[in-house]
DNA sequence: CAAATTCATTGATCTGGATCAACAAATACC
DNA sequence: GGTATTTGTTGATCCAGATCAATGAATTTG
């Protein structure tokens, strides 16, 4: 791979995918808006080189620019406390938005970092604002995606506040296989992209305490793991565990509430 | 206090207190809004008869019709697991905006009960959103509100997974005291209106334990503790307990960025 | 204003999960 | 293709903080 410095040639005209044909914009901001009104959100996107696995979308500190969506592969997002030691703060899958935190300081809190080969969508936030102010339905959709993430993060806070370990690692992958549902892939069988530290970093669990987990859960039936990929044997008993409302209907609902 | 029914009576004369007037104008939503804009948005607010202790301003599943920014006392907010487990989400002062996590679903999805006497200003929701459209700097204040909301769960999410329950409390402490001053008040004494056992759920510990290291911070000399009320007498020391950046300048600066 | 209830403090004990440690398996690197 | 490095698994030990328990204020209630 020598082509590595050629951002713009590349992204200009090779990958040319409108949001109309993004297989996304069910799930990403457009929904709502019509036709026209997509013809136009879609001239203010940006669609970058892909990342290669470790390289940073952006850092803590960078100016915010931007809003970002994944389209394909995955980020995680962290930060470093005091003595250097990470954070990591969550997962982005393809279809959802990043940088949401950025808005309110003017620069990115967070560091995002590529978990493997990934392309994002580069939504400048000035226009997208402007843009808002004059199609109704998609400033109804900003404040509903960023109400969502507040939700989410609530969820987050009861989990790491109240919960056990086997309810947070049972939590957490019923959680991904949710989101992986969403947007059309298998419920029951994914890779993770990310370390067994990193998952244990993110549910304030040592990493040791994961994978003796991981080993458990298979011993219990509930799931096989090899490496990185995961298939969920028993859903059901999985939310169960995680002590928390799985509700989940099997077919793909828009936005369950809880 | 025999007068306690009388919703309507109290609320639309006695209670006319416009936004312009209101001590909160800095820290509420209308920053960055001109006076005639301010009056559009004072015209769509509503000033609610105020609420008595441990009264609901709303419960989980209610229709989400507003946002409410509370004017004076305080609130919590919390969910029951299953098991009729309380969970406390958060406490919400004067200047402050609660129900930012019910837009996506329609519903809140906590309930928020006052801690004492607490009055609110009730912003219906499809009329701020109408007014969001037509006053750019309105749009983009309800955004950096939200964005705001999103970073201190962030924030908090660090707190429950990585900080022991000395850091917890200690962050909780600064966290407070930085934003009483923030409203005007003074950062170094305050009330404390919810219970131990509120900030121990809240912080993911055992009420106990905040009770514990109440009297420890007070015999290490960071603090004076009588029931409710805080006195906090060594700031700095305590930031450093709290193992996080507390580069709070002393000044009332706008929004501070990690 | 006395009884009941809630809330806070403090002590004693127990345990879930962290930490320390050693090794195995993948993956990256030269 | 062999060495180095990162990543994952498993075992042994330890401790921060939960839980259990008892008592003492405050606050509420009738």
């Amino acid at each position: 791979m020598p082509t590595r410095k050629l951002e713009k040639v590349v992204s200009l005209k090779d990958i040319k995918v409108a949001c109309q044909q993004c297989s996304l914009n069910e799930i990403c901001l457009p929904v709502g808006v019509d036709q026209q009104e997509l013809d136009r959100l879609d001239a203010i996107i940006d669609r970058k080189r892909p990342l290669t696995r470790g390289e940073h979308l952006f850092r803590v500190g960078d100016p915010f620019q931007s809003l970002y969506a994944v389209r394909s592969g995955s980020l995680k997002t962290y930060t470093m406390s005091e003595d250097g030691q990470e954070q990591v703060m969550g997962f982005h899958l393809p279809g959802e938005i990043v940088g949401l935190d950025a808005i309110a300081g003017g620069r990115h809190p967070l560091a995002a970092r590529s978990l493997e080969t990934t392309s994002v969508c580069e939504i400048p936030f000035v226009d997208l604002e402007t843009l808002s102010a004059q199609i109704p339905g998609l400033q109804h959709e900003l404040l509903r995606v960023m109400s969502q993430e507040i939700r989410d993060d609530e969820q987050n806070m009861v989990i790491l506040g109240q919960k056990s370990a086997e309810e947070r690692l049972a939590a957490f992958l019923v959680g991904l296989s949710n989101r992986f549902r969403r947007r059309g892939f298998s419920a029951t069988q994914f890779n993770l992209s990310m370390s067994r530290s990193d998952i244990g970093n993110y549910l304030g669990l040592a990493l040791e305490t994961v994978s003796r987990l991981f080993t458990r859960f298979q011993n219990d039936g509930l799931l096989r793991v090899d490496r990185k990929h995961i298939e969920l044997l028993d859903r059901e008993r999985l939310c169960e565990f995680s002590g928390a409302q799985c509700a989940q209907p099997t077919s793909r609902s828009a936005h369950p509430q809880a």
